[in-house]
RNA sequence: GCGCGGUUAGCUCAGCUGGUAGAGCGCUUCGUUUACACCGAAGAUGUCGCAGGUUCGAGUCCUGCACCGCGCACCA
C-alpha cells in the first residue's frame, strides 16, 4: 500500500497537482478524449458554457456554487461516455471595469478620462482586464472546474468582436437595430445610458406638493423640473374635471412668469392619485414621454446631462437639482402658489455600478426592436416555423412557451413571462469607451453599417459602445466560432443546460434566447436551472457592508475544494436560496478524510485479491444494494436532483460502507473461513471501485486520489472512467 | 396593488409521483477494537406556521388566513 494512505488525507498537498495532472493530459478537451480512445467519435455531444465571470472580479461564493454544480453535471456526463465539453470564459463587464479604472486613474494621477482621451484609456483599462484576468482564472481551477482551456474565450477578444459586429450588422440589416430618440435612463454620475435591469430603487423620504396651476391644483414630487410644464393632463372621465376640453388653452401665472398652458385628457391618469390633475415633463420621465408621444406635444429639456437646470429655469439656471429643490419650493411659497405638502415615500432610481440617481433624458440611442416583425428563415425552435414572421418578443416567449427550453420552475416561468409582455426596446449603446465600439460609421449624411470601416475619406464611427448583454447574449454561440460554420457551432450547440442566479435571468438568461433564437434559430440551451441567492446562516446575503463575505478561496484552504463542493451543493435544492454554513464544510473535509480511511483500509486488506473469487450470499446482497445506489444516483443526476445525489452518496459512503459494512469486514479477515474472506475482499475492492466513481463528480480531488492506488484502475484519469452500470448478473 | 417563494428537531436545511418524520452541526452517555478522534456505539429533541377541505390515509393535493423574504407595477 502506498505510504501516503498513513497520514490524513491533505487537500492542500493534494489539489494543485491533481488539477494540474488533468490540465496537462488535455482530457478536458472532448476531442482529446476521443483522439485517445476514452471517448467514441460518434458519442453524442454535451455542452455547457461557464457564465463568463468578471474578468476583472474574484471568485465569490454564488461562483463557487455554479462552478459545483456545473462541474458535477459535466463530470458525470464524461463519465458517462458523452463528448463533454465545457467552455470557459470571461467577461469584460465593460461599464463596470472602465469605471473601476477611471477612479484608480483618478486617485492615483489626478486625471480624468477625457485628459488621458479615448485611446489612451480603452488601453490602459484593456491592460488592466488583461492583468486580473489571471486572478479569476486560477480561482477558477482551484475549484476543480473541468473547462476545456483550449476554447477559452473572452468577450472582448477579436473572435468575439467579429460576432458581435457581424450580429448587429444582421439585425440592423433585417430591421431589428435602429437608431432614434427615445427617453433613456441617463446616468449623470457615470454619463452614460443604462438599461432598466441595472437600476436599483431605494425608498426615500421626500415631500408631495400641491401647487396651484391656473385654476386646477397639481400634485408633484418635483417641483424643480416643473419650469416648462405646459400642458396639464386629467383622465377624461374625471368628473371632477368635466368642464375643460382637451386642447382647451388656458393663461396662468407660473413659477417664472405668466405662460400658456394646454389641457390634455389621457386614460393613464390615476383620478384617485393626488388631485387627478398632473403636469408633465416629457423629457425627463418615461410615463410623461408616452403621454408626449400620444399627443404629440412639445418636448423640452429641462436638466442637463450633468443634473443641473438648464436657462429656461431663470433665476435657477446651473443650480444643481437637489440644491434647487428647497429654493424653488420657497418661491412658489412666496408667490402663493403652493398649496400644501404632505410628507411622501418613494422610490428613487440610481445606478447599479455607480450610486448616481437617475435623471431619464431624451438621446440619440441604438436600439433593438423587440416588436417589429421579421421572418426567421430556419427555425428548430417548438411553436416556429421556418419562414414564419415573428418579433423578438414572440420569439423569446414561445421558446419557453412551447417547451423548447425547460424551465422546471413554474414561478421563473411565471415571472420570465410577465417581464416578456412588459418588454421595451432594448437600448444597446453606451456612452463609455470601453467595450464593442458600435460598427457604424457617419459620413455627412450619410450612414455606414458594416463590419468593417468604409473605404474613403471622412467617415467618422459612432463614438458609443454597445451595451456588455449584446456581447454576453451571443456567449453561447459567439464561443463556439460564430459567425464561421464551424463544426463545433454544429456539435455543440444548442448547450445543455444553464443554472443563473435568478438576479440574471431578464438580464442575461432572455437575451441569449432572444440572439440564439434570431441569429441560429436555435435555442441556446435546453433546461434552465434557476438558483437562488448564497446566504450566510442567519439568512443574510453575503455583501461587504455587512462584512460577512465568505471567500471560497479561503475555505478551500482550510477545508480543500472536494469539501467546499460538497458543502455547497448538499442541502441546496435547485431553485431556492443557498444557505452557507462552514460547519458544513468542516463536515465534508472530515469526509474527505474518512474516504481516504475507507481506501487505506480497503487497500490494506485486499493486497492479494482474487479478481474473480465467487461472492458468498451475504456479500452480493450488499451489492445488489450498491446497485440499487447506483441506479438511484444516476437517475438523481438525470433529473438534474445533484443535492440528492451528494447527499446519498454522502450516507451510503459514511453509514453503510464505513460504519457497517467495514465494522463487520473486521471479524470476517480475522477468521477462518477461506471462502467468505475471498468473498469479502473482493467484494470491498468492488465496492471502493464503484464508489470512488460514483463520488468523482462531487468530489474530484481525493477520489482520483485515490482511483490512482486502486488495483481496478482501467483508466489513466478517474476523471475518464467510466460511470458504473449495475451489475446485471445480480440483477434478481 | 399584482405575482412568486418560504414557514419541518436548538441552528441550517432535505423530504421526487400522498403510505407510521430525515441529514449535517449542536447536545447527553459510553468507548482507544485491522482504517479514520477529521473516529465509533447508544440516545434525547418535532400537534411539519394557523384553520378548514379532498382521501382509507396529507409535511406532501385543494381553499382561506398569518408572518417572513423577493420580484413587478405605482411613484405626476
Amino acid at each position: 500500500m502506498n505510504e501516503k494512505f498513513l497520514k490524513p488525507y491533505d487537500p492542500s498537498a493534494t489539489e494543485g497537482r491533481i488539477y494540474a495532472a488533468w490540465e496537462k493530459s488535455g482530457l478536458f478537451n472532448p476531442d482529446e478524449c476521443v483522439k485517445q480512445g476514452m471517448t467514441k467519435a460518434d458519442a453524442p455531444a454535451y455542452s455547457i458554457i461557464l457564465p463568463p465571470p468578471n474578468v476583472t472580479g474574484i471568485l465569490h461564493v454564488g461562483h463557487a456554487y455554479e462552478d459545483s454544480l456545473q462541474d458535477a453535471v459535466i463530470r458525470y456526463e464524461r463519465m458517462r461516455g458523452k463528448r463533454a465539453l465545457w467552455i470557459p470564459g470571461t467577461d469584460s463587464a465593460a461599464i463596470a471595469t472602465q469605471s473601476r479604472v477611471e477612479k484608480d486613474i483618478q486617485k492615483e494621477e489626478g486625471k480624468s478620462r477625457h485628459d488621458l482621451g479615448r485611446e489612451e484609456l480603452v488601453r490602459r483599462v484593456a491592460a488592466f482586464a488583461k492583468e486580473s484576468e489571471g486572478t479569476i482564472l486560477s480561482q477558477v481551477r482551484r475549484m476543480g472546474a473541468s473547462l476545456d482551456w483550449s476554447r477559452y474565450a473572452y468577450t472582448m477578444d477579436a473572435a468575439r468582436n467579429t460576432a458581435v459586429t457581424a450580429a448587429f450588422k444582421r439585425m440592423y440589416d433585417a430591421g431589428l437595430i435602429y437608431r432614434g430618440n427615445r427617453i433613456v435612463n441617463w446616468d449623470p454620475k457615470g454619463q452614460t445610458t443604462i438599461s432598466d435591469d441595472e437600476i436599483i430603487y431605494k425608498e426615500e423620504q421626500a415631500k408631495f406638493y400641491y401647487l396651484k396651476y391656473g385654476p386646477f391644483t397639481i400634485g408633484t414630487a418635483r417641483p424643480e423640473t416643473k419650469f416648462g410644464d405646459k400642458y396639464v393632463v386629467m383622465h377624461p372621465a374625471d368628473p371632477r374635471y368635466a368642464e375643460w376640453q382637451n386642447g382647451q388653452k388656458i393663461e396662468l401665472e407660473w413659477i417664472n412668469g405668466p405662460i400658456t398652458a394646454t389641457v390634455v385628457k389621457d386614460e393613464s391618469i390615476d383620478m384617485e392619485f393626488g388631485t387627478g390633475a398632473m403636469t408633465i415633463t416629457p423629457w425627463h420621465s418615461m410615463v410623461d414621454f408616452d403621454i408626449a408621444q400620444r399627443h404629440e406635444l412639445d418636448k423640452e429639456q429641462i436638466i442637463d446631462e450633468y443634473g443641473k437646470l438648464l436657462p429656461i429655469a431663470g433665476e435657477f439656471a446651473g443650480m444643481k437639482l437637489t440644491d434647487a429643490r428647497e429654493k424653488i419650493v420657497e418661491k412658489l411659497r412666496m408667490k402663493g402658489l403652493l398649496v400644501k405638502e404632505e410628507p411622501y415615500v418613494h422610490n428613487v432610481a440610481t445606478a447599479e455600478r455607480t450610486g448616481g440617481t437617475i435623471e431619464p433624458q431624451i438621446k440619440l440611442q441604438w436600439f433593438v426592436d423587440v416588436t417589429r416583425p421579421f421572418v426567421i428563415a430556419h427555425s428548430e425552435i417548438p411553436g416556429i416555423e421556418s419562414g414564419s414572421s415573428i418579433t423578438l418578443k414572440m420569439l423569446m416567449r414561445v421558446a419557453v412557451e412551447h417547451g423548447g427550453i425547460q424551465m422546471p420552475q413554474e414561478g421563473f416561468k411565471k415571472t420570465y413571462f410577465h417581464w416578456i409582455d412588459n418588454l421595451r426596446d432594448w437600448c444597446i449603446s453606451r456612452q463609455i469607451w470601453f467595450g464593442h465600439r458600435i460598427p457604424v460609421w457617419y459620413g455627412g449624411e450619410q450612414m455606414y453599417v458594416g463590419t468593417e470601416a468604409p473605404g474613403g475619406e471622412g467617415w467618422v464611427q459612432d463614438p458609443d459602445v454597445l451595451d456588455t448583454w449584446f456581447s454576453s447574449a451571443l456567449w453561447t454561440f459567439s464561443t463556439l466560432g460564430w459567425p464561421k460554420e464551424t463544426s463545433d457551432l454544429a456539435t455543440f450547440h444548442p448547450t445543455a443546460f444553464i443554472s443563473p442566479a435568478y438576479e440574471i435571468l431578464n438580464l442575461w438568461v432572455s437575451r441569449m434566447i432572444l440572439m440564439s433564437g434570431f441569429h441560429l434559430g436555435q435555442i441556446p440551451f435546453k433546461t434552465v436551472l434557476i438558483h437562488g441567492l448564497v446566504r450566510d446562516r442567519q439568512g443574510r446575503k453575503f455583501s461587504k457592508s455587512l462584512n460577512n463575505g465568505i471567500d471560497p478561496l479561503d475555505m478551500i484552504d482550510r477545508y480543500g475544494a472536494d469539501a467546499l463542493r460538497m458543502g455547497l451543493l448538499v442541502g441546496s435544492a435547485i431553485g431556492n436560496d443557498i444557505s452557507f454554513d462552514e460547519n458544513k464544510v468542516r463536515g465534508y473535509k472530515n469526509f474527505a478524510n474518512k474516504l481516504w480511511n475507507i481506501a487505506r483500509f480497503t487497500l490494506d486488506n485486499t493486497r492479494d485479491t482474487d479478481p474473480a473469487a465467487p461472492f458468498v450470499p451475504k456479500d452480493t446482497e450488499i451489492l445488489v444494494a450498491h446497485n440499487t445506489l447506483t441506479r438511484d444516483i444516476t437517475n438523481d443526476m438525470e433529473e438534474f436532483r445533484v443535492y440528492m445525489a451528494a447527499e446519498k452518496l454522502y450516507h451510503y459512503t459514511w453509514h453503510e460502507l464505513a460504519d457497517k459494512i467495514l465494522e463487520q469486514s473486521k471479524p470476517i479477515f480475522s477468521g477462518k473461513d477461506a471462502a467468505v474472506r475471498t468473498s469479502r475482499a473482493r467484494l470491498l475492492i468492488t465496492l471502493l471501485d464503484r464508489t470512488l466513481r460514483l463520488l468523482h463528480p462531487f468530489m474530484p480531488f481525493v477520489t482520483e486520489e485515490i482511483w490512482q492506488s486502486m488495483p481496478t484502475k482501467d483508466a489513466t484519469f478517474l476523471m475518464i472512467a467510466k460511470w458504473p452500470e449495475p451489475i446485471k448478473s445480480l440483477l434478481q
